[in-house]
RNA sequence: GGCCCCAUAGUCUAGCGGUUAGGACGUUGGGUUCUCAUCCCAAAAACCCGGGUUCGAUUCCCGGUGGGGUCACCA
């Protein structure tokens, strides 16, 4: 079993057994006391405690929960492995749980394309949407009831209240604290509104939230497994909104409940989430109960080292995927960004980073994604294969009979020679297009190059928020693009010429639209993005000579 | 701005009080190869700053600086 010395032992305690953190364990620092333990005995609400404990003796439980609003990331990889490589140490589950509780954000197709990407990846979880498990369901627009009822716990309890706020209030509060560089912060003026005035609101169905009454004097402190102690003020802690007026929980509200009741013992995620963690150990506390291991990684960067963002970064697995990156390089890659091995050894298959998994070799630092590592040892490892594989890997990955399917038809009726195919069919390969000699096509009659950058920044811009445009099938998309023309004062023809030349690199192509859904929405986004530098270029140059 | 996290070459990292500060990618130079890719050799390149603690700090503590995150009825 490889289990270490010092995690054996094991007794029959509340508290499941742990791996020691390297960090030093301040003991009791953020322990709930004995009566927290317990399971709660407050009636209606099953707490699921007896499903925690006997799920905690046999390892870890570990979740990660992607939210289903736009392709999957690499950030949901990452979290992924390290979550996937601690709980197999340990002979521990991985759960799957997709968080959809925002539905002004909800992707369809989304939640499919995750579990293809991670399933890609080889990232193999245990429970999930998809294949079931003993603590679903793993949706959470599927649990509202849930979240409803340990609400109406919490209200009954006094540890939270309905706010009638409207947003009218909300921004203007906000406003006010901007301009008096105060606080940001809900003021809690709902917070002891009086019981009878609630009664009747509620009676007339006026539309309201449920805030957590947070504590307004001292602190919450926690143990993050990587980083030690971390403690804020409780007057920094927002009254959280924890169930929204359209009756979906909050992410805050959400991930308690379900980490709860889905027997999570350790929640490994990124750093972003260390600062909202307080509210949640809150929540944890005012449920009595027994709170997780925490453990924040660092977060994944851009080159300027903000965090990695589809702005600055493709951040679609997809398109990894579609470059021809291998699952298993990238995957190691991926593992290497703050992961080490103990004997220095960087290229590693997912299993021997799961043998040597050790929270000690973890580092915390945000690394930056940069591809250029990534490359050579994809290069290295495509060099490996023998012709074989790579032949197969080939068609399987970049000609696969779909895709390759649709460049023929687009091809046939342009070629005259069979041999013509290749070169012709070559927009649909390859990351970027190189504009120099097509440059002039960007130069439209009536628009300057100023504006034809401009429109073509809103547009892409315009194209990951269109549901139209973001199933990127031919038929919608040409649909949106022509709503977007009549919405942006411009011609189709304008418009059209334009995203030839920036997704195809040539002026001449088949149908815009065929040839942008061919190529794929990853590609033609990085296309996009490397045109409108292009012609932003051009313009500057210009604009000193001129 | 408040709060929180982080800090070794351009990038990813090793290091866990005493090292010529190691490796990988990238870069530069050279070699092999008809070219390219590969492959081989070599080089340049880092402990953010200031105080402590210590016989001795890259390493431990404090402060500063820098970077990042977060301050939503998004997750």
């Amino acid at each position: 079993m490889g289990r270490s010395a010092r995690s054996r032992g094991r007794k029959r305690t509340v508290v499941p057994e742990r791996p020691v953190p390297r960090v030093q364990r301040i003991p009791d620092a953020a322990a709930p006391s004995s009566s927290a333990l317990r399971p709660s005995a407050h009636g209606e609400v099953r707490s699921g405690s007896g499903l925690w404990y006997a799920a905690a003796a046999m390892g870890p439980r570990v979740r990660i929960a992607p939210s289903p609003t736009g392709d999957p990331h690499v950030g949901t990889a990452y979290v992924a492995l390290f979550n996937l490589a601690f709980a197999r140490k340990h002979g521990g589950e991985m759960v799957l749980r997709i968080e959809d509780t925002d539905r002004s954000r909800f992707s369809p197709g989304s939640e499919r394309a995750i579990f293809e990407a991670l399933t890609w990846l080889g990232l193999e979880w245990d429970e999930g949407p998809d294949r079931g498990g003993a603590f679903g369901p793993y949706r959470q627009s599927e649990r509202l009831a849930r979240y409803r009822a340990y609400a109406d716990r919490l209200l009954e309890a006094g540890k939270a209240y309905r706010c009638f706020c409207t947003r009218e209030r909300l921004d203007a509060l906000r406003k006010e604290q901007m301009a008096r560089k105060a606080r940001l912060g809900y003021d809690g003026h709902c917070r002891n509104l009086d019981p009878a005035e609630v009664e009747r609101l509620v009676a007339e169905s006026r539309p309201h939230v449920v805030r957590l009454k947070v504590p307004r004097t001292g602190r919450t402190v926690f143990h993050d497994g990587l980083r030690g102690e971390i403690g804020i003020d409780n007057v920094e802690i927002d009254d959280q909104v924890l169930l929204k007026s359209d009756g979906y929980p909050t992410y805050h509200l959400a991930n308690v409940v379900d980490d709860h009741e889905m027997a999570i013992t350790h929640v490994i995620r990124g750093e972003e989430w260390i600062t909202s963690t307080p509210k949640h150990v809150l929540l944890y506390e005012a449920f009595g109960w027994q709170l997780p291991e925490f453990y924040h990684l660092g977060l994944l960067r851009n080159p300027d080292r903000s965090k990695l963002s589809k702005r600055k970064n493709p951040v679609s697995i997809d398109y990894y995927r579609a470059m021809g990156y291998l699952p298993g390089t990238f995957l190691n890659y991926l593992g290497t960004l703050g992961f080490s091995m103990p004997d220095g050894r960087e290229r590693f298959t997912l299993q021997e980073m799961i043998d040597a998994f050790d929270w000690s070799r973890v580092n915390v630092g945000g690394p930056v994604f940069d591809r250029s590592k990534l490359d050579a040892w994809n290069g290295d490892d495509l060099r490996a294969m023998s012709a074989e594989a790579f032949e197969e890997l080939v068609f399987d990955e970049v000609l696969g009979p779909g895709r390759w399917r649709r460049i023929l038809e687009l091809v046939q009726p342009r070629i005259a020679r069979l041999d013509e195919i290749v070169p012709y069919a070559a927009m649909f390969f390859g990351e970027l297009v190189d504009y120099e000699k097509v440059a002039g096509a960007f130069r439209l009659k009536k628009r300057s190059l100023a504006e034809s950058a401009a429109i073509l920044s809103a547009y892409l811009e315009a194209i990951e928020s269109d549901p139209e445009a973001r199933t990127f099938e031919p038929e919608p998309l040409e649909a949106f693009s022509r709503r977007f023309c009549t919405e942006h004062g411009w011609k189709p023809r304008e418009l059209f010429s334009l995203l030839r030349v920036a997704v195809a690199g040539r002026t001449a192509a088949p149908p815009l639209f065929d040839t942008m859904v061919v190529c794929g929405k990853d590609r033609c986004r990085a296309r996009l993005k490397d045109a409108i530098r292009f012609v932003r270029a051009m313009a500057a140059a210009e604009s000193e000579s001129g």
